[in-house]
DNA sequence: TATGAATGAGGTTTCATTCAT
DNA sequence: AATGAATGAAACCTCATTCAT
């Protein structure tokens, strides 16, 4: 039922066509989503946000749920590309860590949107974790587990500890750090808090020799 | 409207009687937010799992919410008194504001509910600001606000900084150590955070000579 | 199960003794009836009103309903027993009429309550018609009744229309006279009013010779 | 909210569609209506003489309300414009005010639901004279007015009483004469009635010289 | 792809009435 | 006679979802 977005717009016309009406929708429920929270917007909302009509979102989308599902698996595969190449070219796995942790937080930082429902909204929900949206979520989560086994073969991360240990650690800083941002509603200072969770995180697991 | 509850159960039967129902009622919106958010909550529910008739919230309560808020009340009247008991015998501004950071935290960590409604549901209310609950918000506020007060003239705190700033800096602070705890559902360390935050805070607030 | 009302308060105390809660209740529907029609007027504001307990209407009155037709019923007797009493004395069928309707329209004048249960009301409810309270009625219709066949007898008054057509036709002119002040909420001009209505009437009914 | 209803049905089926279900709604009020007052009609009842959902009711009204509102709306409509069509082609002012009672009459005797509404029970809600339907009513008002203004104007009404007093005079007697017709639920002579009514009026208000 | 119309299920709240004492 | 507590039924209304086109 979830149709996968194309990746590039038609070559034809670059930005003359209205956007698609799985967009448009897409769309409302990020901007609805700014101020409430999705339990209380309802499909009538997203549809008049979206000028569209009630019935199209269940063209587009299984549900109501399935349409939130739908945006946040946008912005995972968003973040996720962006992530991996952010991280080509960089020596070493304290180093990509280090890259993993910051470009982390800004996404967070950055979209308010993307962070209420990742971190809030989507827990809640029974099914989550068989969900399609959760394997990218995975994808995101084995990225940093590749380079925290890479770190331990290379003997500069301790050995003792599980890698997936060490990962589920380094995730709920990240997560820990930035929820009562979101929360509250504040900025974060986000090369401070990269660099505060780092030194934390480092004393921990990296070897010195 | 919300009726006072007898302080003390009929002499006759110590508690031998069923807790009547406005207990009920209130103990089963507690049971049920342990695991859904308030909104998700159903009146129909509240009743079946309080065992009582639904039509008998609205004769303890005004409203849905006004039996949240209730319960709210309930804890935060809790909270409060035995602050001031524990605050009891302590001497010096540093000392009584170490004894409210950790029972603070120690009382967000001991009662998730309680911490849920306050740090997440009520929040959102229109009219919270105004309800009697946000009352006793203010009172616990209050406590914290002669404390730095007492500390400024003492000479012991920084002059330099509105009290009430201070105050502000510490409750957030509070607020946004326990909420991640709350939010991923993991346990606090009682100890180690009030350490920690009171560390940071000293070091921005004490007067060294 | 609705109890008569003592005529004279025990004679032992003359007016020391509050109010019995019937009475009381039944005062409170009168004030409550001033402002909102029946149907929006609770059982708990009628009690709260009285000052007594909510159940205690039940004890007293089979029913909300009950509880109007006895307020209601209350009223006639006080009306009915007051037009005998006033009729007494009177000479002649058309004398007798014109105090019968100068009488009833200054009592739909007098006490808006009573007219508007008796004239609104009550005559949306099933029932009414096979109520007690209708037999009081009756006997209210009963005694122009007995005046006209009097004057018919007596030869003053047309005996080709039946005594009851002339009776409802009387009836009504009241009705029809008072109604609009009852819902407008003026004031009867009550000598004016008789008068018209009675000259109008006359005109078609009194034997000229 | 309020859907227009589209002026012609489609040309091919002249009446052969069932009426939309927004007309069946109304309709269903307006039967039941012949027997109960509004607040004792349910949605449920309302829905059910419909023969439609529940739920249909509010997408095409705003309220049960807004319901009442609208079919009143289309009634005062119906009989503002066709009161307009029928004063075309009259001379003088005297002769305007004339057709204007008696048509007022004629309508409010044509159709006791309506007249139950305008003069029953839109009266008593809240918000009412704030309402788009008190605008239809204002109209209606309005070309009274204009009538008595013109005959000031022309010099055959009097000067000395103001315009708007003359109108509330002449509409406080329309429906004080329809009125208890509508409650005791006969039928109006329309042709005495307005006669009548108009010798009253005239003699008040006439120059004559 | 798109839509206007329709709906079932359920939400909160109110209310007349009854129960137990 | 009186009451506090309790309740069943129903009221109005909302909403996610489906139907027919």
């Amino acid at each position: 039922m979830e149709k996968k977005l194309p990746i590039a717009p038609s070559s034809k016309s670059v930005r003359l066509t209205a956007p698609p009406s799985r967009v448009k929708i897409a769309r409302a429920l990020k901007v609805l989503l700014q101020n409430k929270d999705f339990n209380s917007i309802t499909t009538a909302e997203i549809s008049r946000v979206a000028g569209v009509n009630e019935a199209l979102i269940y063209r587009h989308f299984t549900d109501k749920r399935g349409l939130l599902h739908a945006v946040l698996a946008d912005y995972l595969n968003d973040f996720v590309s962006s992530l991996k190449f952010d991280l080509k070219g960089i020596k070493g796995a304290v180093n990509k860590i280090r890259k993993f942790v910051w470009a982390s937080i800004h996404y967070y930082n950055d979209d308010r949107v993307f962070s209420k429902i990742q971190l809030l909204e989507v827990r809640n929900f029974p099914g989550y974790f068989e969900s399609e949206t959760y394997q990218i979520v995975r994808q995101y989560a084995g990225l940093l587990l590749d380079i925290i086994s890479e770190g331990i073969e290379e003997g500069c991360l301790r050995a003792d500890i599980e890698a997936v240990n060490i990962r589920q650690f380094i995730l709920g800083a990240i997560e820990h750090y930035c929820l009562p941002a979101i929360i509250f509603g504040y900025d974060i200072d986000n090369d401070r808090v990269a660099d505060s969770l780092c030194e934390v995180l480092f004393d921990g697991i990296i070897l010195k020799n």
